[in-house]
DNA sequence: TTGTATGCGTTATCAG
DNA sequence: CTGATAACGCATACAA
């Protein structure tokens, strides 16, 4: 449509060696002070008389310095930094949990590195170790599964870590999050409730989601008695995932009817898409569930009933917990669980 | 639905001084061998005697010693690190090509530092002030609007800085993307051709978006000397944005059939789901043309037609320049036009 | 208020 | 193949 072009010539040639710019030492030796005085003068510069901290500013703006963080970090023992470490970042699961995180941690002064793992433990682990090796102040790992390396590693470096997004026992130090197990449960009593009396799954290959799935499964086949058909997925959700989900579900799961409890919004949403397409009544003939309430839940055709997680909440209370062992020392508690509500909307 | 419970007692106390953790002298006490020869083992294994490699290994393996990329970046001059900025994480829109960035960037030994530093150019500058301060050995940012000081600040870090998403004369180092205008101006060609005499666009308050806006209007005005009805929202981009913006085009803008050209995917697809919701037939009456030709275009219903930026390439040309500059000194063009196409569906 | 000395944990440069 | 030794750029005590 629109021809590529490319090229031109480059201008300077760069050097080989990185990092060069100036230094403090630099600096001061403009300003007319030691390389201490421009350290105070940026730390807190109360500590320094205004005639100099002029001339120190002054400096700096000429100079475009910018300190190195390296070096600060190496000699304070604290790099203000924060890991964050997500299973996918194209996931919008964790979007708003995230944002409200980061944003938390930067009012205070941190800055948040951020990765994608994956949802293969031994690859979190590999990520795990990268990040500690930046000496980060703390971590912010999604989920409770873990190597028994990662936990030792994480344990060694001595900093807070928050496990979000699920529950357990066992945290590693501090937890935020729901039971998987109670919200399946949660959701098929609201179907059974809801007066539905045939149920099936389509769900995303994630070790959560499953859980979610068993939990429900085995609830909703104990209130009612009925089989619940599943239709499982590999990859990660998308919207083709609920399409095809449901239509699997149709043509060889041998479910005709009743409320569809799916592993995610985007999924749901695809179930409403592939109902709607065929002609079949939402929610008479096909209801659906979704899970995480996303912003768009209420926009469907028609709107999604979905679980509700204060994603916002998770995240803001993570940065409190981790801001409280930081920087005032405070012992916090280590499971946190911040529960779930279902949103009857439309669907279901 | 579910009761929040909280707490328990914190277990051990933490120190209040972060990183202790093992260096390479208490692996070289340990081995037997000097912190140099530690350091060597595990940067060029070869350089070091199978004997002493071993023990060395053995050493680490027992400390659980994690090196410290802060002291080795400030030493080598080099971090290893690459930051990205990103407008927004929770946008959909750059997925792709972050993920493709990172797994390119991952595979040549670089980490990334993912940062969120909104739109406004002064946010950004911030992001980029704090992230130069970890001393990255490269940067990518999305869009060629930054302030001056930015600017100043980037050149003078004398590290290779890649401009995506859009193409400018005037690149900071170097810039792969796509021209906006010409996006514009092809969608509104294509709407002509397509024998549409109507036109309107919904789009978010984004700077490149409304620059393939005003594209868009001029050219169809162009064309077929009918005005363009605009429904431009302040947030970024929703699926209710999508269905607030027909809504509005029909109620109050004067639009009555036609076909609505949209600054992304996900307010196409709302516009699809608003127009279904009133009746209204796609796309005899009211057509759709979205933008990033993202993963669920074709599962919309009707599919969505779009504009399709190939994503993953670009985060892989990003990747390949900075590589180039960064390990073979490779002079690289400095901007490159990646393109676009029309990708036609059903919707329009 | 300001400066001096010392160390943070590596890598780089030489010697041996 | 191995080991001293000197940076790297900053913060922390301590001294003036």
């Amino acid at each position: 449509m629109n021809k590529p072009t490319k090229d031109a010539a480059t201008p300077d040639s760069r050097r080989p060696a990185t990092h060069p710019v100036v230094t403090m030492e630099m600096v001061g030796r403009i300003a007319g002070v030691s390389q201490v005085t421009v350290s105070r003068a940026l730390s807190d510069p109360s500590k320094v008389s205004p005639a100099t901290l002029k001339k120190v500013q002054d400096a700096i703006a000429v100079t475009g310095f910018v300190p190195n963080a390296l070096a600060g970090a190496l000699a304070s023992r604290r790099s203000k930094l924060v890991s964050t470490l997500l299973p996918s970042i194209t996931n919008i699961t964790y979007n708003s949990m995230v944002k409200t995180f980061c944003e938390e941690m930067r009012a205070h002064g941190y800055q948040i590195m951020l990765s994608e793992c994956g949802f293969d433990p031994a690859d979190e682990e590999a990520a795990i170790m990268t990040h500690l090796s930046r000496r980060p102040d703390a971590m912010l790992l999604v989920g409770t599964r873990h190597t028994a390396s990662a936990r030792r590693m994480l344990l060694a470096a001595g900093i807070p870590v928050v496990e979000v997004w699920d529950v357990t026992e066992t945290p590693i130090d501090i937890c935020v999050g729901f039971s998987h197990v109670e919200a399946g449960k949660a959701a098929a009593r609201f179907a059974f409730e809801a007066g539905y009396s045939r149920a099936a799954c389509a769900t995303a290959n994630d070790e959560r989601a499953l859980r979610r799935k068993d939990a429900f499964r085995a609830e909703f086949q104990a209130l009612t008695g009925t089989e619940v058909a599943v239709a499982q997925f590999e990859s990660e959700a998308t919207l083709g995932m609920g399409r095809a989900g449901l239509a699997r579900l149709l043509e060889t799961e041998g479910f005709k009817s009743g409320v569809v409890f799916c592993s995610s919004d985007l999924i749901a949403h695809g179930v409403l898409l592939e109902a709607t397409s065929r002609g079949l009544a939402i929610p008479s003939t096909v209801a659906v569930i979704g899970f995480g309430d996303q912003g768009f839940a209420p926009d469907t055709s028609p709107p999604l009933t979905s679980v509700r997680v204060d994603r916002g909440a998770l995240g803001a209370s993570a940065a409190q917990y981790i801001l409280g062992r930081l920087e005032h020392g405070r012992s916090a508690p280590i499971v946190t669980d911040v529960g779930f509500e279902i949103v009857r909307r439309e669907s279901a």
